[in-house]
Order: C-alpha cells, then sequence, then structure tokens
DNA sequence: AATTATCCATACACTGGTGTATTGTTTGTC
DNA sequence: GACAAACAATACACCAGTGTATGGATAATT
C-alpha cells in the first residue's frame, strides 16, 4: 500500500513462543473470568494480553460464544478430574475430612484464582442453562464424594446425606463470604472438631 | 414540524399511574439485577419494562451510575432494616434459630427475587469496591446477629464466635447452591435438629 | 527452495448500548 | 385558566464490542 514497513511480531513479548494456542486463549480467559466474571469477558482485552490481534482469537474460535463454552467445558473437566483424583485417599476419615476443606478453602494465592473462577461460573449458571448443568454435574459428584466419607462416620443413611449436603453448603458459604479475606479459614476449620 | 398527530402517552399502559417515581426505576432494576446481575442492567430495558423511553430515566438518575448506587444503597439500607426489625423477638433459642433461617431460606416465592439479588449484589461485589462495602456491613451485622442469639446456647465465647460464622456461612452457601432447586431446603432445616 | 497449511494483522461493516439537547406534555398552584 | 415545575418523547452523536474478509507472515513438508 504505502511506503511502510512491516514490523509485524514487534508487539508480541520478546522471548515467548510465537504461536498461540486454543488453550493459551483459555488460560487467558481464566484471569478475566476471575477478576470480572463472564460477563466482562472481551476478546480485545485477551488479545491485548496475549500480545497478539482478533485476528488469531477468530482464528482458533469461531466465536465469543465457542470460547465461553470451551472454557465451561475445560472446567467441568477438570474438576470432575480432581475428584477422581485422589478419591481412593485411604487414610483414617478425620484427615480426609481435612483434605476436603484443603481443596477447595486453602488461602493459598494459587487457589485464590480457583475460587474465583468458581463463583463466577455460579453466577453466570443463574442466567445461562449450559453452565447450570455442569454445575448441577460438578456439585452432585462432589457431594457424592462427601456422602462417601460420611458413610464411614454414621450409619443412619439420611444423616449422612445431610451432613454431605451441609459440609458441602458451608464450603460453597465460605468461599463467597470470605474470599478475599485474609486470617478467618481458621475459624472454619475449628468448628469442624 | 409536519402534520402528524401527537399520539403522545400512547405506549403507556392504561390504567397505570401516569407519573414515574424514582423509586419505581429502583424496583424495575431489582428485577434485572435478580434475573442477568448488574451487568445485565440496562436502562433502555427498564424503559420498555416500565412503558416509557429513557427520556424519563434521565430525568430521575443523573446517569447510568447514579442508578447503581441509589440502588446498592436502597439494598444495604433494607436489609440492615429487616434485621433491627424483629431483633427483640422474645421467643425461645431453638424457635428464634429456626426463623433466622426461614428468614433467608425459606423457597416462598416472594423470597426467591432477594435470594438472587443477593447473589448478584455479592457477585458485584467482587470488582466493585463500594458494593463489597455495603457487603461488609450486612455480614458483620448478621453475624453478630447470630451472636447474640447462641450466647444462650454457649458460654464458650470462641464456640459462639465459630456456630455464628458457620451458621452463616452454611445459610449463604445455601443460597449459592439450592437456588432455584424446589425440595431440598427441607433436608437443610433437619440438620439443625 | 517451493508449496501448502497454519497463524496473525488490518480494515471494514454492524450492532447495542450510553448520554445529551431539545422539544412536547402533564400536573400542581396561585 | 395562566404559569411554572415536573416529567416524558424524539433525535442525535458517540463509543465499545463483535464478526468478516482479505491479505501478509511464519512454520512444516516435500
Amino acid at each position: 500500500m504505502s511506503d511502510a514497513q512491516s514490523p509485524k511480531r514487534r508487539a508480541r513479548k520478546a522471548a515467548e513462543k510465537t504461536q498461540l494456542t486454543r488453550d493459551d486463549w483459555l488460560d487467558a480467559a481464566t484471569g478475566e473470568v476471575a477478576a470480572g466474571g463472564f460477563g466482562q469477558l472481551r476478546v480485545l482485552t485477551l488479545a491485548k494480553k496475549l500480545g497478539v490481534t482478533r485476528g488469531s482469537f477468530y482464528w482458533h474460535f469461531r466465536d465469543h460464544e465457542d470460547l465461553v463454552v470451551s472454557f465451561l467445558d475445560r472446567w467441568r473437566d477438570r474438576r470432575l478430574y480432581e475428584l477422581k483424583y485422589w478419591k481412593p485417599q485411604g487414610g483414617d476419615v478425620e484427615t480426609e475430612l481435612r483434605q476436603i476443606l484443603e481443596l477447595l478453602l486453602t488461602d493459598a494465592s494459587s487457589n485464590i484464582r480457583r475460587l474465583q473462577v468458581e463463583l463466577a461460573v455460579r453466577d453466570y449458571a443463574r442466567r445461562n442453562d449450559y453452565a447450570a448443568e455442569l454445575v448441577t454435574q460438578v456439585d452432585a459428584s462432589r457431594i457424592n464424594q462427601n456422602c462417601t466419607l460420611f458413610e464411614r462416620l454414621s450409619s443412619d443413611p439420611q444423616r449422612v446425606k445431610d451432613l454431605s449436603l451441609l459440609l458441602y453448603v458451608a464450603t460453597i458459604g465460605s468461599q463467597v463470604v470470605l474470599t478475599g479475606k485474609k486470617g478467618d479459614e481458621a475459624t472454619i476449620r475449628r468448628v469442624e472438631d
């Protein structure tokens, strides 16, 4: 067109892999969803974050919805996988109970992101049927997991169901209430004694 | 301008009050927030719902943010008021405990809206400092309320704090997990026995 | 080294939403 | 019933965001 030289690729941060993959975009999306929820998930923002333009995005994804669905699918898969993974944890009941709390409630900064995403997915599920479906799957799996645990503490089947649900509900609630506030998680743990 | 007759006011549904107030707009906003969260709160949508154009909106509100802030303020005021209101409920501890659960957890269709709004506010608080501030206030008041209750059951101050927080966290969690699903609330109530 | 497939940039059209200015229509009040 | 204040309609500019078409650059394959 004009006499301009082509400075392509100059925007990409040096020493980065020069090709992006679908998963890279999903990883970037994780940050946005954690921070602002699905309503704030913008293609342009992701592109800027990755140092490319939207041209790349529409190569890897059909459209915006494709991104969201892929994100949700990956979320579901990972949540179900991490459940199966340490299922046969052959310790005593108490330590295992503690581990359940650790997984979803640890205040490690590596997990705060996970909590934020989980809340965002749950919130999105209130107005998106597909997300709601996946959340239901994950909830059911986790509660069921809790059941197999409490069965070793009580023989009353109804009581097992109740305790499982209560534990789960308290866990989620603590995520909602305490997310971002330091120094309160210990309180929750003590209650379980 | 032209020879057109002026069919003004024709859009307003018949037999409605002909003048709108600020609170009318906030009431309409409640529906939107409950359904789609603050991210879906559109001025045009509210106007259509109220049978007017946006010209009315910008009379009652400075801008979109004004609407949001007013909404949040009203929410906080009402939540704090309803706490003060039935504070000196002079029954025994058990029935009072039950009433706490009723207030936040009843599945009456009149309250489902309230739950949805509460979740929307909490979600919005994750990315809006002002909303976060109000949520913190409401949380503190409610937990404090729980404390004055459990003080009649236990004398260990730490145990009182723990139980209060656990109850609150379980209440919020059940809202998140069970909102929209019928027939599970009874399960929660039974656990409290 | 030439070709193909993969990946990204650029430029454009299009939509949905906010905000503003101006005019028109009620309602209250004297 | 006139006049002012409160309320609403209309039309406009404007911006952010999506999606599409097309061409340019890089990597893989032969």
